[in-house]
RNA sequence: AGAACCGUAGCUCAGGGGUAGAGCACUACCUUGACACGGUAGGGGUCAGGGGUUCAAAUCCCCUCGGUUCUACCA
């Protein structure tokens, strides 16, 4: 990366409004094409983030844009505080949505993968993933990130791929990672497993049934029925062909008689055991229930215990089987469909007894939104305990820092009930599993030693007749490597990994603590021995104007593009970082962005001011010192580096032509500098934005800009270099949030280094001046009590008023009369005749004559009011005095806050008191 | 069934033991040589309700009421 770019030309006067459209397609494009590269040679600490890779498939959503935003805000400013500093981009190919996505595309053309085949089809994934890949590439350049576009990564490029086999040949041969008929979820629509996180659950309302289920022996009877029969719920009664059992609590007195003896199962001739287990619940339902091993995992697991068989009765499609145990009627019928015709079969045989309606959790695939069906199939597992053990130990020592903290606990809680993850997809789009099996089922696995090699061409297994599995691992299989794997893992001993793992920072929304997140810090934990980040910044999710997430059925969406064309790209990155705050969710709210916007529209126009009477100012400065050489490479732009600001404030400070403004602002500044700089080190990315917007627009442009036109008026060198140096810390403080336009602005006050390579302002504890603070309090009183007084006489603005100003801070004002008058637009004289209006501030009285339209009777209430507001303020504050345990035990500044409260205050009353006394 | 978060001005939200804040909206005045995407002066809140801890509670604790969300194998 080259730190110079071409300055925009020094036209006289910068347009009135700031367009971003004009500035931010070059920003853009300067840090696309020579991109902040990060140098894992270099002596500074690293600062790491890898940025949550977006799905290859779709487009950036406002979630990926808050993400990235707050990304690029730490980056920045990291980089600016000396780190080295890496934003690590890529891309997630993300197996089922991918897959669905072109599924769906073959679908609309009249075709389908298996008439493609595996290459064919995966050619034309390929293809989409480089159309829409690009799209994404295309919104974060104009966010403008400032990634390391030279390490870009994808999660299937060769180098991920390899960490990924490199992950499975592990665990393989660690005896982790099995293979193992379970029951798993089955996504008919994508006809693949999901693991438990890609499960959507949704109540619905549905029925729940009760059947009769006859005793074999007709003699006998359960007490929940009538005689010769046992009677069970289900909200599924299509599954009770695959029934083996009834199950009842083994203390339930009410079937203890029947454990062991059989019954039939409606619509069969077959019988099935009365099993005791106690998994049942006596109270709910009808106290028994059936046991469908196949189709329920609890179900399943009941199973297990009792070493029941388990047929299965529903296809991969989701239809009843052929199979014998269906009766002819029902076979191949789809499964609602079946359950319909189930019903009213038992219905007519007097089987079913009782339907309610009942509220039942179903799972949806998260992708096709199709419920999925528990099935028994044999996939891939990996054990999860030990791994979550491991994290769960770092966690307890600190190494990792979550924020907000509360999620430290469900981290943790889900780790400690995590269970076996189902690793393995029947997809074609993903990484394939590298396992081989031979014609008896035996199964083959590269070697730790040489993982790339391939059974099936491995010399030693050359004999046998070796068949890869078609199946390909879980995204997240690959997405758990993300940190160490984007920087060369598993080659350790790689110049990147070195220098940039483990990482520092994992920003992203709560939504995927487990998905990602977790099996991040399982993985780093596992395969690198360390924590793959110290900390995890969690925000909100961001939902639409009512509190809804965004989704693409409901047609809520935002789209981040729309906002950037319509407020600028600094104005969203403005509103995104302002909206975030601990981690609460985000209601959209429009009027965020246009406060972005008018801010940058300010910081614009404040520069345009500076430049104006720089301008005006500098072709009167004679000197050759260095402030004054500060000041002229405004408009010079040397070729060399440009006198530095930080050194231009240190200099200034010593001046004696600094007027109260400058000292004020000069102090503030440095106070500002502390603590945004603080809020930025605790992540608190929102507060630090709050700072320096209010610091920024409040003091900096509503006093300091109109207090120093005096000074700049008559060429006062110290109030130029002030203003100038000024207004740079501000853009470099404001650059991580706002990067376009503080490197435009920057650029225009004549550097030729972008402001992203500069450093960040630090804290000068020599720049703190209480004097100046207090003094400048006093005149901002003035100045509003004088403007109050105006308004209160029905004056216009531009009406010039004489006012006198009295009180323990009247000198403070009186030396400074002139920006007083500028500032309030007001003459300040000695004494006044005959009766005046007055307000009473902090420190002074400002006082004028009783003249034009003001309603004494509405005013004297005011005034009393006034001092009946002193009054109780200062009972207050004595009463806090006169109390024992408040002396006893309040700090020592609070109890002197108060002391100069009552002393404030009574000066206050005093003098409030002899204006009114005017009046009678 | 557990758990978390939220309830502060008309709206959207900061603040999180020591004098209630912002943006927008509202009222009045102002095109004052940076900015009307602006300036100035104003109005507007018993910080959901109740109890407790404390010298001091919007802030900490408990309860209640509303709202949101996440976990969980109740047929």
């Amino acid at each position: 990366m080259t730190d110079t770019h071409t300055p925009t030309p020094q036209t006289p006067e910068l347009p009135t409004q700031f367009d971003p459209t004009t500035t931010e397609p070059k920003w853009a494009a300067k840090w696309r094409n020579e991109p902040f590269r990060a140098d894992a040679t270099s002596g500074k600490d690293p600062f790491t983030i890898v940025i949550p890779p977006p799905n290859v498939t779709g487009n950036l959503h406002l979630g990926h844009a808050l993400d990235n935003t707050l990304i690029d805000t730490l980056i920045r400013y990291k980089r600016m505080a000396g780190f080295e500093a890496l934003y690590l981009p890529g891309m997630d190919h993300a197996g089922i949505s991918t897959q669905v996505v072109v599924e769906r595309q073959l679908k609309d053309a009249g075709t389908n993968r298996h008439d493609l085949g595996r290459e064919n089809f995966l050619e034309k994934v390929w293809d989409w993933k480089a159309k829409s890949g690009g799209m994404i590439l295309d919104q974060l350049t104009r966010l403008g990130v400032s990634a390391d576009w030279t390490r870009e990564r994808f999660t299937m490029d060769e180098g991920l791929s390899r960490a990924v086999r490199a992950q499975f040949v592990k665990l393989y041969h660690g005896g982790l990672a099995y293979r193992g008929e379970r029951i798993v979820n089955w996504d008919p629509a994508s006809q693949t497993t999901l693991s438990e996180l890609e499960i959507d659950r949704e109540v619905r309302k549905g029925k729940m049934y009760t059947l009769s289920y006859k005793l074999e022996n007709p003699a006998e009877a359960a007490s929940n029925g009538d005689a010769g029969e046992i009677r069970i719920a289900t909200v599924r009664p299509e599954t009770i062909f695959a029934d083996q059992a009834i199950a009842v609590h083994p203390n339930d007195e009410r079937f203890k008689h029947l454990v062991g003896k059989k019954a039939r199962i409606p619509l069969t001739e077959r019988l099935v055991p009365i099993i005791a287990d106690e998994a049942v619940e006596m109270d709910f339902g009808v106290g028994a229930l059936k046991i469908t091993p196949a189709h329920d995992p609890t179900d399943f697991e009941v199973g297990e215990r009792h070493g029941l068989p388990r047929p299965s009765v529903i296809d991969l499609d989701g239809n009843l089987t052929t199979d014998e145990l269906v009766p002819a009627e029902f076979q191949g019928l789809e499964r609602f469909a079946a359950r319909k015709a189930v019903v009213k079969a038992l219905e007519e045989g007097g089987d079913l007894l009782e339907q309610k309606d009942h509220d039942t959790a179903i799972g949806l695939s998260e992708r096709t939104k199709v419920p999925v069906e528990p099935i028994i199939s044999e996939q891939w597992f990996v054990q999860m305990k030990p791994f979550a053990a491991q994290v769960l130990d770092g966690l307890e020592k600190g190494e990792i820092r979550l924020t907000p903290e509360r999620y430290a606990k469900v981290n943790r809680d889900w780790l400690e009930n995590i269970r076996d993850w189902n690793i393995s997809r029947q997809l074609w789009w993903g990484h394939q599993i590298p396992a081989w099996y031979d014609e008896e089922g035996n199964i083959y696995v590269p070697d730790p030693e040489n993982p790339e090699l391939d059974c099936d061409v491995d010399p030693r297994y050359r004999h046998l007749n070796l068949r890869r599995d078609p199946d390909v691992f879980d995204t997240w299989f690959s997405s758990n490597l993300w940190p160490f794997s984007t920087l060369g893992w598993p080659d350790t001993d790689s110049e990147d990994f070195q220098k940039f793992y483990p990482t520092q920072v994992l920003v992203t929304g709560y939504d995927i603590l487990f998905f990602w997140v977790a099996r991040m810090q399982m993985a780093g934990y596992g395969l690198t021995g360390q924590a793959p980040f110290s900390t995890v910044m969690l925000h909100g999710l961001y939902l639409d104007a009512k509190g809804q997430k965004m989704s693409k059925s409901k047609g809520n969406g935002i789209d981040p593009l729309e906002l950037f064309d319509q407020y600028g790209v600094d104005a969203c990155r403005f509103a995104f970082t302002f909206l975030s705050t601990g981690g609460q969710d985000i209601k959209h709210d429009a009027r965020r962005f246009e406060q972005g916007r008018n801010f940058a529209n300010k910081l614009w126009n404040a520069t345009r001011f500076a430049l104006m009477r720089l301008g005006e100012g500098i072709p009167a400065l004679t000197g050759d010192d260095d402030l004054t050489r500060y000041v002229r490479s405004t408009l010079e732009k040397p070729d060399g580096a440009s006198p530095r600001s930080r050194d231009a404030l240190a200099q200034l400070k010593t001046r004696s032509d600094l007027t109260l403004a400058d000292r004020w602002i000069i102090s503030r500044l440095n106070a500002v500098t502390a603590e945004a700089s603080a809020q930025l080190d605790a992540f608190d990315i929102g507060a630090a934005i709050r700072t320096l917007y209010s610091f920024t627009w409040d003091e900096f442009c509503d006093w300091y800009i109109e207090a120093a036109k005096p000074a700049l008026s008559s060429g006062n060198l110290g109030t130029m270099a002030t203003l100038k140096a000024v207004l740079e810390h501000i853009l470099k403080l404001l650059h991580p949030f706002m990067p376009f336009i503080t490197s435009e602005l920057y650029g225009a006050l004549g550097h030729r280094r972008q402001i992203a390579v500069h450093s960040w302002p630090k804290e000068d504890a020599a720049l703190h001046d209480a004097e100046a603070t207090h003094a400048f309090d006093a005149l901002r009183a003035a100045v509003a009590a004088a403007r109050s007084l105006k308004s209160e006489l029905g004056l216009s603005p531009q009406d010039r008023l004489n006012v006198a100003v009295e009180g323990e801070l009247a000198g403070v004002v009186g030396e400074n009369s002139r920006v007083v008058e500028s500032i309030a637009k007001v003459n300040l004289v000695t004494l006044l005749e005959g009766r005046t209006l007055s307000l009473v501030e902090q420190g002074v009285t400002i006082r004028a004559p009783l003249e034009g339209t003001v309603d004494m009777a509405d005013w004297l209430k005011k005034q009393q009011k006034r001092l009946q507001e002193l009054d109780k303020q200062i009972k207050q504050a004595e009463g806090k005095l006169s109390n024992e345990g408040f002396v006893a035990r309040a700090p020592a500044e609070v109890i002197e806050e108060e002391q100069r409260r009552i002393k404030d205050f009574g000066a206050q009353k005093e003098r409030l008191e002899g204006v009114l006394a005017q009046f009678g």
